[in-house]
DNA sequence: CATGAATGAGTGTTCATTCAT
DNA sequence: CATGAATGAACACTCATTCAT
């Protein structure tokens, strides 16, 4: 029944930030950049639109912190950890890909990457900072994995940079079904990702297996 | 007093719905749904804005109409040639997907694809009518094709409807990247379509080759 | 009691740039260029919002008009006529200044050049403009009879460029005085402004002339 | 348990009102009334945006507050000396004026006339305190000057009230031209003010002077 | 007294849509 | 049918002012 002793406002302020960058996720996610209003996003987090705008200079800023915080930095976790795996190339690629589907793509940051998609011509700055803090580092992080493996010998010697492209795809494939068909009326035959996911390495794995 | 029975200005009336119709894909690809203006569309047509409005009624419904008029025609044409296909299942499949993007996804209605995607969760019945009358059949296709492969001995036992995900990711990812990519400041490390279609295709048939 | 031939709507078009106009006149005037609310001058030109950005692309270009029109024009014809002008160079240079008065200093529109001097720090552009469209031409003006005068030896061999600010420095006095004391509560010892000029204009002449 | 009878504190407190009403006065100055933020005179006078406002109750009671501190001073001062000047005429009127100009118009403070004219008209109460404490007194001085030299046989029986703003004219234009000058682009056709000033007052003197 | 987090009214500009001609 | 002038709702961002702590 005490009341506690940290003061109403004080907390609140430490937590602004995060509230604000998530009702910004949500609604990024829902309706994309340009229609998401700077005020339904304070409103969601329970402020006024003034507010917003002491935290984010602005809403170009507002988004990329959301990008920072949801996207690149599960990224860069991920590349962390796949530095440490233990076990060969075949399965840390399988194992890479799964990761990135439960802690990024499963997930409703992964709605920042199909917005990315949709509004990259009309925002180029925001286009280059996306490509910049997640594409690029992506991509590395595969080339290592796809290079690793050829020089262990485990994989044949492949076109890394198309295949780049083949781990990706799906991934981003995905990606873009799981938030375009949310609004699909019916579920159809839906997709079971990490099923199709294991299914696509496994076929990568074999596709690019050395060995006659 | 009677004029001539056809003046010039009776058969522009008649191609003015197929004309804005034509200026707004062109628009819309290039800028997205919500970046195109109505006016815009109209001028490029050759018409005043509010003749625009006198043939739809309205911004979505126009948008609705590029899309039906342009996305159903060259799957139903695609599938039709397939049938006819001769060689084996594996070449069939590269062909297939070499096609598909010559004629479809290297060209302006691809864009419609991407446009679907990034605005399904604005058009609902867009997207029920993409998925029904594109998505589909065109997986069945791909369907019939690997089951052929694995009648004829040429692939393993794969998983079917998982494999068809892993022939279609890459072809939408190209089509995302190829209208996504164009507004981006640098062309970056540009993917080459065709060599990736032809090398990611060579993975799939290796990788569901069935083994010695 | 028979209605004009012209029709209403074609009527008003022609004149919304000059109602515009004279509208923001009065406002930019009366308040400053920040202070004047661009809704405010199409309300009172009898438009809506929207209307006066179909006609000037923006507040600033609408108070470029504005100089245009109200400023850079008279101040034009003053150059013209001068030139014109037949009689000594004091007779002249008296003149000028009196018509100066009367056509731009005693009417509404010199309300800008004092609007100019609050606002030139906050609207760099705007003061380019000014300076360029209305102060180096007015003192090119009053160089070129300075010289005359000295080329006539009607005056000394006085320094030109000092002297130009003893010219406009008065007017310039003026235009303050009315514009600022308007706001004053009683109307205190009012100066007579073109008994002011003729007085101020002989001291200077007088000051200038050639002869011991 | 009794604390030391001067602290820091207090002794900073009875100066925040002439802390911040110093900070305004520049700030004023540089950027006229409209652009200067309240938070940033707060700030220059290192107190926090609150408390600007238990001091003052609104933006213009601080601004009222800065005119009526700054600006009636310096003239009083001015006053008393001039009455004390041995020379004749001619020289006590050049003499008045450059003195006038290093001592107010050359400082920070004479931004505080300009200010006065910019914004006249949206602070009539400051409009007649400034012309009573400020313009009327300066005035009185120069008629003062003006009929000594009448008097003493130096200047020709010229009309007092009008030659009054043959001096002060050039005075405050110098003023307007420093403080709405300085934002511009380049540095033009700079005046230099000592050397404007003793030319016209020469050219007035002279204008004036007895004639032969 | 002092703070600074929070507010919300206010403003220039855009654009889909209407409708008098 | 066609036009294009007119509309007005919408939106990002600012800043004087308030008030809980």
């Amino acid at each position: 029944m005490s009341e506690p002793l940290t003061h109403k406002r004080e907390r609140r302020k430490q937590d602004r930030p995060g509230e604000l960058l998530e009702a910004a996720l949500d609604l990024f996610v829902e309706k994309g950049f340009a229609a998401t209003r700077a005020e339904e996003v304070a409103l969601r987090a329970g402020v006024s639109k003034g507010t917003l705008f002491l935290y984010f200079p602005s809403k170009e800023e507002l988004f990329k912190a959301v990008v920072m915080e949801n996207v690149a930095r599960p990224v860069a976790e991920g590349i962390t950890e796949a530095a440490q795996f233990k076990g060969n190339s075949g399965e840390l690629l399988t194992w890479m890909m799964l990761e990135w589907w439960r802690r990024y793509g499963a997930t409703k940051a992964s709605g920042i990457s199909k917005l990315m998609m949709s509004e990259a011509g009309n925002f180029p700055e925001l286009a280059d900072f996306f490509r910049t803090n997640v594409i690029l580092p992506a991509q590395s992080l595969v080339r290592l994995v796809l290079q690793r493996g050829i020089e262990s010998g485990e994989f044949r010697a492949i076109d890394v940079d198309n295949t780049i492209y083949s781990v990706m795809a799906p991934l981003i494939f995905l990606v873009m079904e799981k938030h375009a068909t949310s609004a699909c009326s019916a579920t159809h035959t839906a997709i079971h990702p990490e099923q199709f996911i294991t299914h696509h390495a496994q076929l990568l794995v074999r596709g690019m297996a050395a060995g006659h």
